[in-house]
DNA sequence: CCGACTTTGTGCATCGCTTCACAAAGGGAT
DNA sequence: ATCCCTTTGTGAAGCGATGCACAAAGTCGG
């Protein structure tokens, strides 16, 4: 399931699919300030992509725009929700609840629309029965039965990276197939479960990258960066854990 | 510096940059664990790529593999760390102490190589003042002469969505030309700034996408999707037009 | 009803990335 | 030194994504 363009997909290519949310989020802006139809142009304007793209994109879902007119907003975005599943309820579970768990917990546009959590979960019994955002924190022992009562579809993964391969593969045993994964691993996991990853230092590294050729090119003096250590930065202690 | 492939990027393509980050934490692993040597279909497998692709990827840097042999594990570390700019320090500044702003400073791997968190910037009076990961929370006045004075050269934006293209803005004036986008909004900057965006509800949706596919393919019972347009679009507004 | 104008949907050329397959290059044993 | 084995580095084919450019299709004013 993670090859780039699957047989069946009726033919919506893996780029496509990235871009809609994209277009939707663009188009619930325009809804409700109260736009009734925007051309591709606009449209392609608000989610920063070229207009021929966004066309191609949409006439993957079908024919919805009007020649001449451009595309009926409320329509669109009832179009792109339907495909993109959005229109049924996700049940999602967030194992680890650490720092950046409780943020995913009390993270408002995850409720919002198609997505709702539905459990809370997490090894150490010093957060256990801990209410997060609403959420009663329960303990990963009865992770496979969540799963299983509760319908939980979707696993994000916030666990420290040492035990995000063994949850992994428990959540992948009780059935669960698409999993976000925060945890600085690569997992391993049957084709069957899609895997998306989230990773905060990959990108700041290819921010360096570039950071570093702009740097190199046009006219490097010193190096800076380094210099001073500036008042209160220099006293950073240890983080507490290595808990994303 | 958005384009995919720079002219004199000294020819290193952009989906080679994404991935050396991850060639990079599995050598590390390696390394660690007093692996001296790897061969590059080990390596491949570890960071879950091809070892074709792999080997592709690190030619860009130069020939650094011993035919028959493999690669040298710490020399290859550094020759990948050299090309990400991580033998230098660089300068993070976030903006916005949410829950998602706290969490990231406390985020471990953050420190750990090539980057340190220099100031944490919000504009709620509430949590300046605040000590979070050993760091005073500033307000966000000052957003500009801590740039300049601790050569802030990465920002994370963790602020609100209504906020972020506003902050972006005044980090851009500031000088900064990389940043970090966890607001779900499309900032618009000058082409000179690179900007990468980390968007959970997008990620969710793309999951929820093939999590739809594939809960409809196997023996679901209604399906719908392909054939007809579906009458029961009706209960959202009216479609502009329909039928053929 | 017509003709000018707008905007969609798409064929096509292009581009960059992936993957295969293999020659070239090195190590080690005899 | 020679042969065999391993593994790299890369030419070339294949594949999907991008963006141009335009015909088709629709609107609107007269």
């Amino acid at each position: 399931m993670k090859s780039p363009s699957h047989s069946r997909d009726r033919g919506i290519p893996e780029a496509t699919v990235a871009r809609l949310p994209l277009y939707l989020r663009a188009l619930h802006g325009m809804a409700e300030r109260g736009v009734a139809t925007v051309s591709s142009e606009d449209l392609a304007v608000a989610a920063g992509v070229n207009s021929a793209k966004l066309r191609k994109d949409l006439s993957h879902l079908g024919s919805y725009g009007t020649r001449g007119v451009g595309y009926d907003v409320e329509y669109l975005v009832y179009q792109i929700s339907r495909e993109l599943g959005l229109t049924q309820d996700w049940a999602v579970a967030i194992v680890g609840v650490g720092n950046l768990g409780r943020a995913l917990a009390n993270y408002g546009g995850f409720v919002s629309r198609g997505f709702r959590v539905a459990a809370l979960l997490d090894a150490d019994p010093e957060v256990v029965g801990d209410t997060i955002a609403g959420l009663n924190v329960e303990h990963i022992d009865v992770l496979e039965a969540v799963i299983g009562r509760r319908g939980v579809s979707i696993v994000v993964l916030a666990t420290p990276a040492a035990a995000a391969q063994e949850v992994c593969d428990r959540v992948v045993s009780a059935g669960v197939t698409s999993i976000l994964n925060f945890a600085p691993v690569v997992l391993s996991v049957p084709d069957s479960v899609d895997v998306r990853k989230v990773d905060l230092s990959i990108e700041l590294q290819i921010l360096a990258f570039h950071e570093q050729r702009k740097a190199g090119g046009p006219l490097m003096a010193v190096d800076s960066a380094v210099s001073e250590p500036s008042e209160q930065t220099g006293l950073l202690t240890g983080p507490p854990k290595e808990d994303l």
